[in-house]
RNA sequence: CGGGGUGUGGCGAAGCUUGGUAUCGCGCUUGGUUCGGGACCAAGAGACCUCGGGUUCGAAUCCCGACACUCCGACCA
């Protein structure tokens, strides 16, 4: 019965494919496209203008925390990739190489970086003598690159923009706190800027980052209930230090080896936003990122005063430093409507005739689609008041969704059956080994996601091997 | 990297079995009428059918290969 013009247009229904919804989403937001190498994006600007609003918000808390933004090179010797064997065990099978220089093979192959820890510590060693040189507070925003076998939408590119973070301390406790710092750092940005809400924690020694003493994780959940991890922090200790041969004098005279910490996050956030935030019109956006936080949509505007009085709201609007647009084109309103619902616009200001004359507007919230007739005495009170209500609202919402799909469970079966029925975060004790954690994977089908900061007693023993167990592991299925 | 699917104007598709250089809808352009949930009429523009070989008088169509996208696994942020 729907016509055809309306099919054209229409993405998939989450509810019967949520990847092609997501990848639907993605294309027809204009937010991405592809390019004409496998995993390499096109960050069209709309997309690009939400990764602008995430990085302006990171980079202010980065550099409110002392921290310094760098730029490295992005090719790394293959002997320098070489030098800390865990680290370049995990990487080898995803680097991409340059073997030419113009006609000439190189001497040696320079991998294209996937993430720069080596490169940093080849430079710390030469700069780093004395304890009053730490520590290094530095971060980097670019792109790396990871020969990935398979690629999605900001979920998973060859190449990918993001930050790293790398730091430099003379002692570890400094290091560790630092580590948690740009943990919680991340969490908050999730929680009060991306509305996501997070769960943070620890990785398991299988699902740590390659080189790393221990990383830390904020996992978010997203509407089909599978888990993203949306940050990572991870605590080196000495041992790139050592591999590197970092050193430092103490204050006590003593050559020492300092203490490093890296953490990152990605491009991949915004798909994390997409599949927390989207319904069945499109993409829903967070005001505080939205790259369009109000449009202002102009009804009948052909008869007069109506273009006049939207222009008028534009720049009203503007003025309280809202970024605002208004669409003057001669769609009609309900193609309009349908197209800022699908970009995830969060709030829409509808201006025709009838509003002019009882002297309101209509305010539509992209969220729950609630409308509100606003006096035009009021816009200045009422808009913002309504964007921190969508703000809040979308917050709320993905919190009960975690909150209703995390379950606790004593016995593998268990856990295989929340997983399969319902999906979700499965919470049970573990005792630590990697043969359990393996088994859980094989019998339930669920990995650890993370052992929660915030640890509950569900017993006594490891649901998989009935040894006695002291931590809380979530497990789940991850992007 | 294994198993499946797909590749035809910008988008979505038909045509392929049974070879004869291409069809439809949307979008786009121009003009006009419209405008509170994807408007309507009229006139236009736009495709060597993903790429490379092969078979043939002739290939979108048959054969071989490559590449890309996609889904399911394994690997990974």
């Amino acid at each position: 019965m729907a016509n055809d013009k309306k099919q054209v247009e229409q993405i998939t229904d989450m509810e019967v494919d949520f990847t092609k919804w997501y990848t639907d989403v993605c294309k027809k937001a204009e937010l991405i496209d592809y390019s004409s190498v496998k995993g390499l994006m096109i960050l069209r600007p709309y997309g690009y203008a939400i990764w602008e609003n995430i990085m302006a918000e990171l980079d202010r808390r980065f550099k409110d925390t002392g921290h310094q933004n760098v730029s490295m090179p992005m090719l790394i010797p293959e002997s320098l990739l070489q030098k800390e064997k865990d680290h370049v065990e995990g990487f080898a099978p995803e680097c991409a190489w340059v073997t030419m220089g113009g006609s000439e093979e190189l001497e040696e192959k320079l991998c294209i970086r996937p993430t720069s820890e080596t490169l940093f510590c080849d430079h710390w060693h030469n700069i780093v003598h004395s304890y009053r040189d730490l520590p290094l507070l530095y971060n980097q925003w670019c792109s790396v690159l990871r020969w990935e076998k398979t690629t999605r939408p900001f979920l998973r590119h060859r190449e990918f923009l993001w930050q790293e973070g790398h730091t430099l301390h003379a002692t570890a406790e400094e290091a560790i706190k630092e580590t948690e710092q740009q943990l919680e750092t991340y969490a908050e940005l999730c929680e009060n800027v991306l509305a996501m809400p997070v769960v943070r924690g620890c990785k398991t020694d299988k699902e740590k980052f390659a080189g790393a003493e221990r990383t830390y994780t904020i996992e978010c959940m997203m509407h089909d209930r599978k888990a993203l991890q949306s940050g990572t922090s991870h605590y080196f200790g000495d041992g790139f230090a050592r591999a590197f041969d970092i050193t430092f004098t103490d204050k006590e005279n003593k050559l020492s080896h300092p203490h490093q910490t890296s953490w990152g996050l990605s491009t991949r956030i915004i798909g994390g936003i997409i599949m927390t935030h989207g319904d069945n019109s499109g993409l829903v956006l967070p005001p505080k990122i939205a790259p369009i936080q109000v449009v202002v949509l102009p009804i009948a505007q052909h008869k007069p005063g109506v273009t006049e009085k939207a222009e008028e709201l534009v720049s009203r609007l503007k003025a309280l430093g809202l970024r605002v647009s208004g669409d003057f084109t001669d769609n009609s309103p309900g193609w309009k409507f349908a197209e800022y619902e699908m970009k995830g616009v969060p709030l829409r200001v509808e201006i025709g005739p009838k509003d002019i004359e009882a002297g309101h507007c209509v305010c539509v919230r992209r969220d729950n689609g609630e409308k509100t007739v606003v006096s035009l005495d009021e816009l200045e009170i009422k808009v913002p008041e309504l964007l921190s209500a969508v703000q809040r609202g979308l917050f709320d919402k993905a919190k009960a969704n975690l909150d209703e799909h995390t379950y606790s469970a004593t016995s593998v079966e268990e856990v295989k059956n929340i997983v399969e029925t319902k999906g979700g975060f499965v919470k049970t004790m573990w005792c630590g080994g990697l043969d359990c954690e393996l088994a859980m994977k094989e019998r339930a089908g669920a990995t650890s996601r993370c052992i929660p900061f915030a640890q509950e007693h569900l017993g006594d023993v490891c649901p998989v091997c009935g040894k006695p167990a002291e931590k809380m592991v979530i497990w789940g299925v991850a992007y």
